[in-house]
DNA sequence: GGATAGATAGAAGTGATTTCTATCTATCAT
DNA sequence: ATGATAGATAGAAATCACTTCTATCTATCC
């Protein structure tokens, strides 16, 4: 992802292009890893000089919502942030790597055919679904983790 | 789910029958909805008298361990609880109404074809995955929420 | 080069969850 | 039944991820 196609996104959303912002998300699509908005914070300080956890929170919260970045759930509960290759607009999941943090974006594997058996067996009407894959990447599996 | 079998979950998990333990369980049961430990401790409390926050957050979490509740996600990251009615040991999801907060077991609706394609595609060894289905029961659909 | 809406830093606050410790109790062995 | 003991509980306090507040900055548009 260029800084040029962030700038974009950002302003299609009505957000400002600021340092802070196209440093998050480089560095997210540099790395291809999950990070929690902490880890972001340090990563960054270096370069930005001055940088407040809440103005974290925030980059991370705004980049997700224009779909740049994705949240990723861990058993911990604590919430980390990934870069999104996934092309707009198009359903899709995550596969994260439980040694390394890695995440990669895969189609849908919730068929409609299994949807439809759940709405005949138990009389709801399904309207969404949430998931998340997860493994060991090719390097952490060769690493041995 | 009768008491019997609660305690005797219980007592498989080397964890000792009390009287919050089965309260906390039959409530969940019983309501076949999911709560926060916050809910579930403003209903126990009438009927057991006194009931630590400490000690209800622990309960759920220990009934999670044992299978018999599950944990159940909100977009707003509340963690709640709810009874779970599927075979021990079985591979399983949950089905989760937007609109009263009901809970059904569903079977998992991730084919192996998909995961082979996914391991195939990625060079990652899939090892799990985290899902839950969100719907709206009869009961809401009817209500016309 | 202003004007302005939006962005940011830092301090303080919030609220869910956990830790700590003294007291209690379910369980098991007399 | 009674006593011993490991485990369970209440309540207070602590933790910590996350949010709010507000004065100061800055990207953007003229
Ligand atoms: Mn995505
Ligand atoms: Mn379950
Ligand atoms: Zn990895
Ligand atoms: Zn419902």
């Amino acid at each position: 992802m260029s800084p040029e196609s962030v700038a974009e996104t950002l302003r299609n959303q009505g957000l400002k292009v600021t340092p802070r912002r196209l440093a998050a998300a480089r560095l997210l699509f540099e790395s291809g890893r999950a990070m929690t908005p902490e880890e972001v914070r340090e990563r960054l300080r270096p370069a930005l000089g001055r940088l407040g956890l809440p103005t974290t929170y925030r980059i991370l919260d705004e980049l997700a919502g224009t779909g740049l970045l994705t949240r990723v759930e861990r058993d911990d509960r604590v919430l980390s942030y990934a870069a999104c290759r996934a092309e707009p607009g198009r359903h899709h999941h995550h596969l994260v790597c439980t040694g390394c943090g890695r995440v990669e974006v895969v189609g849908c594997a919730f068929p409609a055919s299994q949807r439809r058996d759940i709405e005949r067996r138990t009389g709801f009407r399904v309207t969404g679904h949430r998931m998340q894959v997860e493994g060991l990447c090719g390097d952490c599996r060769r690493r041995g983790r």
